[in-house]
DNA sequence: GCCAACGTTGGC
DNA sequence: GCCAACGTTGGC
């Protein structure tokens, strides 16, 4: 089984959202390195961590599992999303979503500030300066790390 | 709101 | 195929 961190910015989507829903489809990755994760090596049952970008409390705020690989993000074909993508072509759609349900939310988002300082995260790109990944693979060492380290 | 970093686009 | 310009991401 593999790790993965995805991130959303919580005004948008929450590890709340998720935890109301139960489960949902993780619709609007549109980067190639990302989209080739997705389609290459996210499995049925992978945890993934649920990271809060781009808001007051920036960090890891729960854990999801996969439920459902890699199939077509029919967002891309919506003209009214955001997420529209008028050159993918419907017989050869060019991005690709999974779903995850709610798996479990931390007492307290484990923020930004502390991730950076644990050495034993020092290589996840989500430290590194203008990391622009949405979706990162995360190593087994660093997920127990993380898991030591957060409130639950 | 600022700005650094990065990916994408398009002219050549 | 190169690379400058541009748009977006995302932390601060």
């Amino acid at each position: 089984m593999a790790y993965w961190l995805f991130k959303t910015e919580p005004d948008e989507f929450s590890i709340d959202t998720l935890r109301v829903k139960g489960s949902s489809c993780w619709e609007g990755v549109r980067n190639y390195q990302a989209r080739n994760m997705i389609r290459d090596q996210m499995k049925l049952g992978d945890l993934v961590l649920i990271y809060h970008s781009s808001c007051k409390t920036i960090g890891v705020a729960g854990i999801a599992r996969i439920t459902k690989e890699a199939y077509p993000d029919h967002f891309q074909f919506d003209i009214n999303s955001d997420y529209y993508d008028p050159k993918s072509d419907p017989d050869n759609p060019r991005w690709l979503m999974v779903d995850i349900e709610y798996v479990e939310k931390f007492k307290r988002v484990l923020p930004l500030s502390i991730l950076k300082g644990m050495p034993e995260l020092e290589n996840m790109p989500l430290v590194k300066r203008g990391n622009r990944l949405s979706v990162m693979p995360v190593a087994e060492s660093e997920w127990s790390a993380i898991l030591t380290r957060v409130a639950r």
